[in-house]
Formats: structure tokens, C-alpha cells, sequence
DNA sequence: GATATACTTCAAATAAGTTTGAACTAATTT
DNA sequence: AAATTAGTTCAAACTTATTTGAAGTATATC
């Protein structure tokens, strides 16, 4: 055991999410939403995947939360997706929190000759 | 085939950033290395991991240049490890730019009864 | 009511990633 | 020079994720 703080954020929801989007499938239909493309034939057209598949997947991004649906009034056959901005925008921040190159601390000396010397003096002295 | 551009961005490649970082064990790593955690020992005893296994996370976190690594002057054995913010800052701000909710653009009809009526009257006006 | 369309679900096959255990370097100490 | 220490590499076992192919819904058309 070492002498350091919890973190706040939940690592393992953080690596869900990160799964979530470690794929270029996703990113790629993800991307394909974000330039308004809407309907299941038209991204497996788009990407050469079969509509299983594209099923899948966006299946996997509405689990989430990351992707919205709705049906056709006039044609309920046709299903329209839609990304969930809000979620999007939560995502991102929890992101850039996390990997934060300005929250990185100068290394300390916890380990190695250095650490030991370090250690035997603040027992020594505190 | 759809008239929408190619991205922008190389979407395999960031697939493979987000892989890389999309591992529970891996945020835990980056995470204590940020607190200024920085020997395999150390990293070895808060996670309860085999050093092997820290060794591998801190291989591929290496290859991405993530990491960088630096030997103790005066006890060679000891190898102190180290974020490259650089790296860090540039990762983040390519999760930014493709993330952006505010890039998700409206909706369009490409698809479905509104699309067909689109794109027929677009063949019969233009 | 039979057929077609748009999409989903399921199960099996394949592929990729993670963990384990053992053997192996490199540097230091005795 | 033998033994120790810190860490790496390798191959096999294990786990998880992705893809495929077939069957199944729901809605609409003929």
C-alpha cells in the first residue's frame, strides 16, 4: 500500500466507455451520424457492412446512451438514428479530465535509492 | 455510395489511440503515473499486479510514445517511468475535435419515404 | 392473408486482447 | 564469480469482442 488519494473518477466506467469507442466501426458510424446520416440501409451502404452487423453496434452506442431512436410516422419500417449530444458533450469532459497533461505531478521519489534515502530521512527526521 | 467527404481524420488510427487506453489496468497505470508514481515495483504493489504484467500495459503504453522511460544515474537497475505530455495533450485534443458535439450535424432525409421524395423531386427540379 | 421491407436477435465461428508462468537480461552486491 | 534485484520477453491458457449466417419481429404493401 502506497500513500495515495483514491481517484475520482471511476477508472473502470472511464474504460467502458473507452471500449465503447475503441472501435473504427463505431467511430466510423458515429462519424457518419455526426454528418447527418440517419437510417441503418444507408450506413451499411455507406460502410459495406451488413445490416446485422450495423445492427450490432448501434445496438452497443444506444446501450449507452450515445445514440437515440425513432421511428418513421408515416413508414414505422424506418428507423432513424441520431446521436444524444448531451451524452456526447459528457463524454468528451470526462475525457479531457481525465487525461489532463496539466494534472500531471512531478515524479516523486517513492522508489529506487532515491525513495529509500528519502524514506530513512523522513523517518529519521519526522 | 453517399456524397458525404472523407473525415478529416484517420479514424483507424484514433480507433488504436482509444484502444490503448480503453483497459482498465492501463487508466490505473496512467492514472498513478500522473500522481508521480514511477517504478514497475511501485506500480506493481498499488495495483496488485505481477511486474510482468505492468510490464506489458507499460510496453504498449511505450510504443505509443505515452510513456517514456529513464534509468536511476547511480543504480542502473531501477527504470523510472514517465508520461509524455506532449503526447498526453496531443491524444486529447484529437478525442476533442472528432467528439465535438457541436460538429453533429441536422438530420437529412437521405433515407426512408422522405429521402426517396427528396431525391426524386432533386432529379425532377435539378 | 400472403409477400416484401427494414431492422433485430441468436448461436456459432473467428479474431483479438489479457493473464499466467517460466525463462531470460541487465545491473548490482557480496 | 555466485547470488540478488529490477525488469523484460516468450509461449500457452484464458477471456472477451467481432463477425457471419440464419431465423425472427414489426410494419407496410399487394
Amino acid at each position: 500500500m502506497i500513500g495515495i488519494e483514491t481517484p475520482p473518477v471511476n477508472i473502470n466506467e472511464l474504460a467502458e466507455r473507452l471500449k465503447l469507442l475503441a472501435n473504427s466501426k463505431r467511430l466510423q458510424i458515429i462519424h457518419l451520424l455526426m454528418e447527418g446520416v440517419q437510417c441503418n440501409c444507408e450506413l451499411g451502404e455507406a460502410l459495406d457492412m451488413a445490416p446485422n452487423l450495423i445492427s450490432h453496434h448501434l445496438g452497443l452506442l444506444r446501450q449507452a446512451g450515445l445514440v437515440e431512436i425513432e421511428r418513421d410516422e408515416a413508414d414505422g419500417r424506418w428507423i432513424y438514428y441520431s446521436l444524444n449530444e448531451t451524452v456526447l458533450a459528457e463524454m468528451g469532459q470526462r475525457f479531457a479530465r481525465f487525461f489532463d497533461p496539466d494534472a500531471i505531478k512531478p515524479r516523486r521519489p517513492g522508489c529506487g535509492p532515491q525513495g529509500e534515502l528519502v524514506s530513512l530521512s523522513s523517518i529519521l527526521v519526522g
